[in-house]
DNA sequence: CTACGGGTTGGAGTTAACTTCAAGGTCAAG
DNA sequence: CTTGACCTTGAAGTTAACTCCAACCCGTAG
C-alpha cells in the first residue's frame, strides 16, 4: 500500500480515506487481507490530485470519475457546469500569471541578490505552497 | 462593509475573519464604529484570493503581504522558497491544461450534444469548482 | 414612533480533508 | 523466535477557513 502512496505522493492514510469516501474502489486483497492495487489506481489518484489543484472538492471529483469511467451523466445541467468551468480555465491561468508576476516583482524589489542566509529574520516560518502533509524536504527550519 | 465584500466576492464574515487573523489591517472607523475601507483594501483581498487559488495558505499569504508592503524579508531561505514556487508555476499550469483536456474529452465522449435537460439523473448534485460560500447562481437544484 | 437593513462584538459551530490512535495481524531478516 | 517494518480496523482528533449566532447599535423611510 505504501508503494502506491509513494508513487503518487500521498500517505497511506489518505488512500484509505479516499477508499472510505468512495473515491477509490475497494481493491483486491491478498490472502492476509492486504490491499493489492492495479496500475489504474495510480492513474485514478493522480487524476484526483490534478482535479484538486483545479479547485474541485473531493465530492465533485467523485462525480467526475463516475462520468469518466462509466459514461454516467448526472444530468444535462452538469454538462453546462463542466463547460463553464472549462471556460474559466484561461481566466484562471491568467490569474496565476498575475500572481507569479507579483511574486517575481517582490523578489526583484525586496530581495536583490540575496542568495544565501545571514539576513535579519523578522518573521517566523514560511513554507510556500505545500499542503501540510506533503512529505519530502522539510524546509521549515527557518530559524 | 458589505460593499467591499461584494466588490471582491466574499462575505463580510470572511473579511472580519481576515482582519482577526491579521491579513487585513484594522481599517479606520466612522464615528459610529463602522469600518471604512480604502481602495487598497480591495486590492489586498484580491491578492489574497489569487494567492489562495495558487495553493497558498492564509498564514503564508500573510507573510507575502508583509514582504510586499514593507520590504520585510523573513530570511534568505524564504527567497529560495519563493523562487522554487515561482518555478513550479509552469508545471502547475501544464497540469491544469491536462485536466482541462481530460474534462473536454469527457464532454466529447459522454455528453454528446446534450444541451438541455431531460436526461436521466443517476447522481445527486454537482456544482463545479465553486467554494460553498460563493453566492450568485445556485445551480444546485439538479433535481 | 416602528420597522428594517445595515453595522458591531466575542465566541461557538461547521465543513472538508485529512491524521492519529489503539489494538492487533503478517512476514522476511537475523 | 524475536525484532521491526509493514499491514488491518473503526473511531476519534486535528487543522484551516470559514460561517453562524445572540445581542446589541445606527440611520433612514414611512
Amino acid at each position: 500500500m505504501s508503494k502506491l502512496a509513494s508513487q503518487v505522493g500521498t500517505s497511506t492514510d489518505t488512500l484509505r480515506y479516499y477508499e472510505r469516501i468512495g473515491l477509490l474502489p475497494e481493491p483486491d486483497r491478498s490472502p492476509a487481507g492486504y490491499r493489492l492495487y492495479g496500475d489504474d489506481a495510480a492513474d485514478r489518484v493522480r487524476f484526483i490530485k490534478r482535479a484538486q489543484r483545479f479547485g474541485l472538492r473531493l465530492e465533485e471529483i467523485g462525480e467526475l470519475l463516475q462520468i469518466r469511467e462509466q459514461g454516467l451523466c448526472p444530468c444535462g445541467r452538469t454538462k453546462r457546469l463542466l463547460e463553464e468551468r472549462v471556460a474559466e480555465l484561461s481566466e484562471e491561468m491568467a490569474a496565476l500569471q498575475r500572481l507569479r508576476d507579483d511574486i517575481e516583482q517582490m523578489l526583484d524589489e525586496h530581495l536583490p541578490g540575496a542568495d544565501g542566509d545571514g539576513w535579519q529574520c523578522g518573521s517566523s516560518l514560511i513554507q510556500i505552497g505545500r499542503r501540510p502533509n506533503t512529505e519530502r524536504g522539510n524546509h521549515r527550519e527557518c530559524f
